[in-house]
DNA sequence: CTCTTTCGCTACGACTCGTAGCGTAACTGG
DNA sequence: CCAGTTACGCTACGAGTCGTAGCGAAAGAG
């Protein structure tokens, strides 16, 4: 009843009949996004974003589930707008951007509010984490895959043996990461600057040498 | 609007009239976790909780401004009743039992859908953040300060000379195993076992050490 | 030109919100 | 024992939101 079955968007063109309008995906998700900012979360209806957006209701309802999945397709555009890994010569720079990177993504208020949001609801509805997942989560792991790559290719870290154990660790390097990014800004409530992030890279790095030279009992 | 200006329980007992129940108190706590766990945030309502906890709705309002300030003390509670930090006699051991037990209460599912939530509502409602910050984070974090005084008895870390600098880096801890936590149960949506906690707390011991050997430029 | 699908629009019952008003219950100070 | 004061349960209310249904018109496909 929450999470959407539908595809986000498009449908494959085969189909007969008017088809669906790619402007009005456009201006629903920016205005859910303005709505995001300028109410929050609670205070969000679909009737203000189908008015933003100057749509009927009843279309927003022909093709998203709820607020919880047009939300989600909402927040995944920022995403995917604003998370890359450029490759700045070193380990302990790489992560330093990402960091900076991911950072500033959260600091957008319309970023902050909905993410937290939508994992809420998340708990509770399987096939909106799966969206979440697909949308966001696995984009972001990508990048820490990427990053070891590089670091990997530089010398600046060993190269697993056992895909098991590499697999693991990258896992543990992306909840360290986005959580203690997310932790900082959301629940801490301060800034991410240069020197939080100088701070975080030394200590992930550091972890990172010494559990690579005495590997978990 | 959002935010309890009022004080979320009994008032000084100098009082004249009818004294309010605390039997009360505890009931409507108690509905609203059980509430949240089988509702979850969205569908939970003010009506539901008060029938749930055998109490007018009116009296809900008469305490708390609205759900989130209901919420937040509501899950207050669970914070205190489970954070706490029992000797284990070493820095490896103090750091594994307290991110485990911190995901043994993330585990509860009125946990980690109320905290979410109430943190996604405090990114529009400063009143509302700073409840948070005094009803949980400060308390996990005089859990962070207690860990480093004792691994600094032990000699297991060095003594801070500059206080600054000490306070930055227990921020800066206390994001790291937090967010970690969180990020790893409720974004990640995989377990805490004993042995993602060993694998976390090798690398945050290992950056700590090297952090100490090699102060940051 | 017909068929199909989406569109905007209106209207609807069901529900929740937060407040107001009332009479009653509980406790305090004289 | 008797005001005075405060909290309580109950009922009722207007305002707002939800998600759906039904309609005629618009936009492409064959």
């Amino acid at each position: 009843m929450t999470s959407a079955p539908q595809p986000p968007a498009h449908r494959a063109s085969g189909r007969t009949g008017r088809p669906r309008s790619a402007e009005a995906d456009r201006a629903i998700l920016d205005a859910t996004r303005a709505a995001l900012v300028e109410l929050g979360w609670g205070k969000l209806t679909m009737g203000d974003v189908a008015a933003r957006a100057g749509v009927a209701k009843t279309t927003l309802y022909r093709r998203w589930a709820g607020k919880n999945a047009l939300v989600v397709d909402a927040v995944a555009d920022l995403f995917d707008e604003h998370l890359d890994l450029p490759d700045l010569g070193s380990l302990q720079a790489d992560i330093e951007g990402v960091v900076l990177r991911f950072a500033a993504l959260l600091d957008r208020p319309e970023t902050k509010t909905a993410l937290m949001a939508v994992v809420a609801e998340s708990t509770r509805d399987e096939a909106l984490r799966e969206r979440i997942r697909s949308a966001i989560v696995e984009r972001q792991k990508g990048l820490v895959l990427l990053g070891r790559e590089r670091a990997q290719a530089r010398g600046e870290l060993p190269r697993e043996d056992e895909p098991a154990v590499a697999a693991r660790t990258a896992d543990l390097i992306f909840d360290v990461i986005a959580g203690a990014v997310v932790h900082r800004t959301l629940v801490s409530a301060e800034p991410v600057d240069g020197e939080w992030a100088r701070g975080f890279t030394a200590l992930l790095i550091g972890g990172l040498a010494s559990a690579g030279a005495a590997p978990p009992v």
